[in-house]
DNA sequence: GACAAATGATACCAATATGGTATCATTTAT
DNA sequence: ATAAATGATACCATATTGGTATCATTTGTC
């Protein structure tokens, strides 16, 4: 079971890319050419993190795209949760009836302790930390 | 993003079913009737089970699935792996040549972490926990 | 031994998610 | 005006998920 999908995975290095050249406007072109991702999914990928205000883009000749965030306040687990939706343990197992008492027992806690100690170490993971070394 | 799937969080319940009565066999019949999942899909669930050893099948006439393993020693991680496979961050993230750097990166030192801690915590979940208030 | 009650093995299937493509409209620098 | 860029959107192939159906095999009971 993957924990980040392909799309987070491509939007991850676009990010990554156009933070490290953040002075100027990064094209689709220049993205393709660089990171060998299929031109259109990464397009596609582009609009949704220029919706999330993520990036700014600019059409017309010579347009692209460029940072709208400090790469210090993008957030992995932000870019996991546009691509992959919220993480979530299971939609089942707590609401069993089977095992009334399940919820108030140490595995919930457990579980929710996992979970939300991926979320702390995630949201502490910047894009600024990807790109130091 | 749900981290335990509809076939791992039946065999939870199906198994923490039949430890509670695991001085008698438990038919399919039984599960069914008490843990209302489709009787079909438990059938194949519990015939993996059985081959991972963590049941032990009888056949024929007043058969059914008894324990094979001791409740403290059947660990929720595999279960999980059983169901959905050993737990992955990326296929691509870290072979990226873009960021050749990023091997050494404190990001994959984190997620590897997170990755680790979420295997230990699951590890530590065991079926007789799950019995237990 | 016949028979019914159970699981074993296996093939199939529908719905959804994933990963990707294609096309046309719109904006803008030159 | 035109070419180079993104916006919007519809489509599509494949894999995964969740589930069904069927027949073979084993075994307790009469």
């Amino acid at each position: 079971m993957k924990l980040i999908t392909r799309d987070t995975d491509y939007a991850i290095r676009a990010l990554c890319y156009i933070a490290k050249h953040k002075d100027r406007i990064v094209s689709v072109n220049e993205l393709v050419a660089k990171l060998k991702i299929p031109r259109p999914f990464l397009r596609k990928i582009l609009q949704i993190l220029n919706k999330e205000d993520l990036l700014n883009s600019h059409k017309g000749q010579g347009g692209g795209f460029k940072l709208n965030v400090a790469p210090s306040r993008i957030y992995l687990l932000d870019i996991m949760e546009v691509f992959q939706g919220p993480l979530v343990l299971s939609e089942h197992v707590f609401k069993s009836k089977v095992c009334p008492h399940i919820k108030k027992c140490k595995l919930k806690k457990k579980l929710d302790g996992i979970k939300h100690h991926a979320q702390q170490e995630l949201k502490d993971i910047t894009l600024e930390s990807l790109l130091q070394g």
